[in-house]
DNA sequence: CAGGGGCGGGG
DNA sequence: GTGTACGCCCCTG
């Protein structure tokens, strides 16, 4: 019989001399099934100088006793692959079962027989050789099986294919939080406390929400979700129940891979429960405990999903956050912030006021509500991903770039009988982390403010370079060009002018596809109406991110040391195209008499002057012309004013830093340091306000305000609150050499009776007086209005802030700070 | 300025 | 899991 479904999770299981992939999938009705299907491990060897009469007899006899099962050759062939750019024959070796890949593959190796591929996760083998993509629909012809003991019907197949690339995105998702006893502000600690609170969210299959919180201490409350069992066994086993009735696909936590699930693990063995949550009744396994960093938890046949580690590892490198904790991570992606409160007292009340724990199980809730919602969000994100690279969802977002460039470019191996290379060494890695290369061109700004500024942008560049010029390993120093034009600045370096290589082009099918997608997305917003169309625009804005993504990594993915295509020759000429690149189009520009200001590996910035907007865009179609492949220069736009600012202390411009004000008036920061965390709330504003006002071109307003804060400040008229400075502790107290005002407030708080532990931030405010500045740091509550140090305040917030943008327009930090507050350092101590 | 050590996320 | 372990920032010598 046939079979339609979209496998989700995937496994593997050995049965005598056969072994079987296994799929956890849903069927169209919404059901699960267990699809099984026999593959056979395997690995190459290289054929270069090998007796074969003598290799083949020694492979046919070879068996390696290991554990359980003796490891032995079950057949080979010989097979014509490309290595790095070289056509030649390898033996494709069979073996009896997937662990005896790395134990048959060393001893051949011994032998002095170089081996390949002999370190793939035997279901990423499978996924690629049969062309099956996760989550993405599948067809299977086979039959039930009946004596299989699993919670989900088994299905042996025979044949196994994917002729549609619909992919399924409403998969049943389940969030997880917990709450842990902690005495001990920040302990954290399984083997010695308990978990207090388990909180669940969902969707039901009617679309409703599943709310659920269990505890196990007694107290009034109202809330409609909560459940208070005996004690933490019972809560357990709860746990297991409730997952079992809700039934999810997917299971979801926030940095559940390496706490929520090492915690529930570590509990549950001191409690004697059995986490049996798989569908082949398999426990729980949480690889990690919790002091391990980047553990894996897993469930067999759910899938779980850690937010945070896709966040971290691939979605969030686009963010503007400054952490990626739940609470900032939430008020970036649904808009809105935890509510918090504080944890710390959580071990407190449960001991001696539980009637207050009401608050905690909302708390415990919410966090589990803002993990769902993110994971719905992201769903469409992470689907993309898995149907581009082709490997389980589990696995890739856990990756960081490199190892999804990596995969993508095996995936695409398998069509071009392309072997991959192996994966270095210990000291090849050693050799290859000494070693680095010359990198991106930055122009160096004349500080000063500029009116009508144009800026170009080469669009993709690394990515379009390396298309354009056929950049990758296999065409390094070919023999065929050797006469032709080499890369700029690296007078040995040269590639293939004849013949498209295998990196570049599947480089350049990503680039076309995102073209491609590109305009599809343009075409569907013209003419979408329902929501339908919108659900699909987000899908294929994913899969267009997904993309971007992946081609911009290719470039830092030939020069990173773990890479199996590592070539930093090619990363070398990347850069060296693109300063040649940049540099070329300075020259034009000046040859067509404008003056540039600024550049920055794929940017310049140029001034109108006296010429219109016309001239500039001809400017860039002149440029255009000459560009090879997808080069394009492209149009970023009309900036009627930006500002320059010199390096602190020198006439040099600074590099990477500067600001534009859009016609619109838009503004633009690049480089300015305004969300330094041991900055005032009062220096960060005035900052924002002088950039502000001298791109909207008044900078007297601008000075007029300085001086108006500086008299405020001097009249003690600023509030507190504006002033405190806050430092986070990083160590024991007794631990610090060197006490810095932070230091000196912290055992001011300890006398006071808080605990001061590593990681607080603590509040200070400085006062007048004499001596040392941390002795004249408080704590915010000890300081009356109007007791602080204006002096202290001028020089070390106000005039960072604001001195090198001021100085940009002709303005000392005497003008703006007069006489009567000296700042010299001479007057200081 | 190099190299070691600690931390991230979670309570 | 066809195992074995990242990368940045801070501080110290």
């Amino acid at each position: 019989m046939e079979l339609q479904f979209y496998p989700y999770d995937f496994d593997y299981k050995v049965e005598g001399e056969k072994t079987f992939i296994l799929l956890f999938s849903k069927l169209e009705n919404e059901k699960k099934v267990c699809i099984k299907n026999e593959y056979k491990p395997y690995f190459y060897a290289s054929l270069e100088g090998v007796d074969q009469r003598l290799f083949e007899a020694k492979l046919k006899s070879l068996t390696i006793q290991t554990g359980a099962k003796p490891a032995k050759v079950t057949s080979w062939e010989e097979i014509e692959k490309e290595l790095l750019g070289q056509k030649k024959l390898f033996y494709k070796i069979s073996v009896n079962y997937p662990k005896a890949v790395p134990v048959i593959s060393r001893e051949v190796q011994e032998w002095g027989v170089e081996c390949y591929e002999k370190d793939i996760l035997f279901t990423h083998r499978y996924l690629r050789d049969k062309g099956i993509t996760p989550m993405v629909l599948t067809k299977a012809t086979g039959k039930y099986l009946e004596e299989e003991m699993m919670r989900v019907p088994v299905f042996l197949a025979e044949e196994i294919i994917q002729e549609s690339k619909q992919t399924k995105e409403d998969w049943k998702i389940l969030a997880i939080d917990i709450e842990t006893y902690a005495p001990k502000r920040g302990e954290i600690n399984p083997k010695k406390n308990p978990i207090l609170m388990i909180a669940f969210y969902g969707l039901d299959d009617q679309g409703k929400e599943f709310r659920k919180v269990i505890t196990w201490k007694i107290f009034k409350h109202n809330l409609d979700y909560l459940e208070i069992v005996k004690d933490e066994f019972e809560m357990l086993e709860r746990f297991k129940e409730i997952i079992w009735a809700y039934d999810p696909d997917i299971i979801t936590g926030y940095f559940s891979d390496g706490f929520d699930f090492p915690y529930i693990h570590e509990r549950a063995e001191k409690n004697n429960v059995k986490l049996d949550l798989g569908l082949d009744h398999s426990e729980l396994f949480a690889g990690s405990g919790v002091s391990f960093q980047d553990g894996e938890s897993k469930i067999k046949g759910i899938l779980h999903l850690d937010v945070f580690k896709f966040i971290r590892n691939i979605f969030g490198k686009d963010l503007k956050i400054e952490s990626y904790s739940l609470d900032a991570v939430s008020e970036e992606l649904l808009g809105h912030r935890k509510h918090q409160i504080d944890l710390n007292n959580l071990a407190q009340v449960w001991d001696k006021e539980p009637d207050k724990l009401e608050e905690f199980c909302k708390y415990n809730l919410q966090d589990a509500s803002l993990t769902f919602k993110l994971c719905d969000k992201l769903i469409p994100d992470m689907v993309e991903f898995t149907s581009l690279i082709a490997l389980p969802t589990f696995d890739l977002i856990r990756m960081k770039f490199s190892r999804l460039v990596q995969n993508y470019i095996m995936k695409r191996a398998i069509g071009h009988d392309v072997l991959a290379p192996n994966k270095p060494g210990r000291t090849e890695i050693e050799r290859r982390m000494e070693e680095s290369i010359q990198g991106a061109f930055v122009y160096e700004p004349t500080p000063g403010l500029y009116e009508d500024i144009v800026v170009f942008d080469f669009r993709s560049l690394y990515p379009t370079i390396i298309t354009a010029h056929n950049i990758g390993p296999e065409s390094f120093r070919c023999s065929c060009c050797k006469d032709e034009p080499h890369v700029p600045d690296r007078e040995n370096y040269w590639f293939c002018k004849k013949e498209r290589r295998f990196i570049p082009s599947v480089l350049e099918e990503l680039i076309i596809k995102r073209v491609e997608l590109k305009n599809k997305i343009k075409e569907l917003k013209k003419h979408q109406n329902d929501e339908k169309d919108e659900r699909n625009i987000r899908i294929l804005e994913a899969r267009s991110y997904a993309l971007k993504i992946l081609a911009n990594s290719f470039y830092g993915y030939l020069g990173f040391y773990g890479a199996r295509w590592y070539c930093l020759e090619c990363a070398a000429s990347t850069t060296a195209y693109a300063r040649n690149y940049i540099k070329k189009t300075i020259e034009k520009a000046e040859k067509s008499g404008f003056q540039v200001i600024y550049a920055d590996t794929d940017s310049c910035f140029l001034l109108l002057g006296e010429k219109c907007l016309d001239e500039a865009m001809s400017f860039m179609d002149e440029i255009n012309k000459d560009l090879p492949g997808r080069m394009e220069l492209e149009f970023e736009g009309l900036f009627p004013r930006g500002l320059f600012v010199a390096l602190k202390g020198s006439e040099k411009g600074a590099k990477k830093k500067y600001a534009l004000i859009s016609k619109e008036g838009k503004i633009k920061i690049t480089g300015f340091e305004s969300v330094r965390r041991n900055w005032s709330a009062l220096a960060k504003e005035v900052q924002r306000t002088v950039l502000r006002l001298v791109l909207q071109d008044k900078v007297e307003e601008a000075v007029k305000q300085v001086k108006e804060v500086v008299k405020d400040l001097k009249k003690g008229n600023v509030s507190l609150e504006k002033l405190i400075l806050k430092t986070q502790i990083t160590r024991e107290l007794s631990q610090y050499s060197s006490i810095g005002p932070h230091v000196k407030v912290a055992n001011d708080l300890v006398k006071k009776g808080f605990e001061v532990l590593p990681g607080t931030v603590v509040e200070y405010i400085i006062v007048k007086g004499s001596g040392l500045v941390r002795e004249r740091a408080r704590m915010p509550s000890e300081v009356s209005e109007g007791e602080y140090d204006c002096d202290y305040y001028i020089k070390n917030q106000l005039i960072p802030a604001v001195s090198s943008i001021l100085a940009v327009l002709g303005y000392s930090e005497e003008d703006l700070f007069d006489e009567s507050s000296q700042t010299g350092l001479g007057n200081f101590f």
